[in-house]
DNA sequence: GGTCATGCTGACCGATCGGTCAATGTGAGT
DNA sequence: ACTCACATTGACCGATCGGTCAGCATGACC
């Protein structure tokens, strides 16, 4: 062992694992599960391919592991709305939650992508069960603040469906983006200026008045 | 020989074809470029996995066919618009037909969508020839009328990239949208009531005022 | 009936797949 | 120094990968 230190094995251990689910979450993303090796991966991590069975037991569990880890991430910004909350401002930090998100793990979220347009070999319950929960409990608030006319009456399933859609297509379609923009990957101002047009074309388009409250987080 | 017509040589080839295509299509939307197997797509064919490779060359060339032949499909309805067109018109045909397009290729769409979460390795050049060009002519369009004062100033990219997401969605992610709205497939009231949706809050949201003509067109 | 171009495919190729395992290395406890 | 639990990995397994090819079948032409 390089490092001698007291405590050096769990550390290394970590190090190890890390690497690991970096480069698969990477490979898995590029090419979905069935086209994604082990081989591959572990060449990435720099590591025996031996080694990476040994950390994960099987291809299957390290993918598991990492849709996990990546349903986790998506949880811990899944935040609290009341129907006393100011459409506004929700439907504005959702929007910037979202594109956010999808800057920080890019390669997490396109592998979601892959493991949707596989047909959700892996997530039929999860979809089927709790994301449909968080969708229908979403709606009934959205649904709650047309009723009390903050907004226009749309279905809520279809305005959270089209901030899905919109925000993640610049994660999972970057190279179809960037090839159309003609850069290499977005800048910060490029976002700044999606987030804009996003909040400023869906809150009007859903019949919302834009807080000005919320106009002054924009430039942080 | 079972079919002993005197041009029978034609219409086995062609049938062969056809169902090669579809077969291979399927299976590529699937599991993208590596993780589809010539053998997965014969079986699903019916055919001998020779008899693929006799047909089409190779795995690379039947995947280079079938990208030629979703971006002809692509290529059928781009329509042409002009700074006179009415924007509302425009911009609803837009979403409507590329909803239909989805709902008419799902597995070519999927197919593509898959090829861009690889990192477009097959498209680099027509994302950044081709689609930019036509990205860039209509954007100067677009600018034309918010300049006319038929629309608010938006940025026509991320106009044009938000009713790509909003519309792909649909397709790409059935399985997502399938598993929470706890159906098998959408229904044509589901694909009517998004469309609708979609022309509703886009066309709001860029401050167009939506012609009666087209309200009228919505019934078929 | 014989020739020949073409359609077709079973059998096979080396490479790579996910996964197993025996052998070796390592470090803490005694 | 010895033990022992655990970490590590080269070598190997059967299965499958994309692709090749020899050989048979077929049908048009002479």
């Amino acid at each position: 062992m390089p490092d001698a230190s007291i405590t050096n094995e769990t550390p290394s251990r970590e190090k190890r694992e890390t690497r690991i689910l970096q480069a698969a979450e990477q490979v898995f993303a590029q090419h979905g599960y069935r086209g994604a090796s082990l081989q591959v991966i572990a060449d990435r991590a720099e590591l025996p391919k031996a080694n990476i069975l040994y950390y994960m037991g099987s291809k299957q569990a390290l993918y598991v592991r990492l849709l996990n880890r990546m349903m986790y991430r998506w949880n811990e910004v899944l935040e609290d709305i009341t129907p006393a909350s100011d459409p506004a401002q929700v439907l504005s930090d959702f929007i910037r939650t979202k594109l956010v998100l999808g800057q920080r793990y890019p390669e997490g979220s396109k592998l979601f992508a892959a493991e949707i347009l596989a047909g959700a070999p892996f997530l039929n319950e999860y979809l089927a069960g709790e994301l449909r929960e968080w969708v229908a409990s979403r709606a009934a608030i959205i649904r709650q603040w047309s009723a009390q006319g903050k907004m226009d009456a749309v279905d809520p399933r279809w305005l959270i469906f089209l901030i899905w859609s919109a925000t993640q297509h610049y994660t999972e379609y970057s190279a179809q983006v960037c090839g159309i923009l003609g850069r290499k990957a977005l800048t910060d101002d490029d976002l700044e200026s999606i987030s804009t047009f996003l909040e400023q074309v869906i809150l009007k388009g859903c019949g919302i008045t834009q807080t000005n409250a919320h106009q002054a987080l924009r430039d942080y």
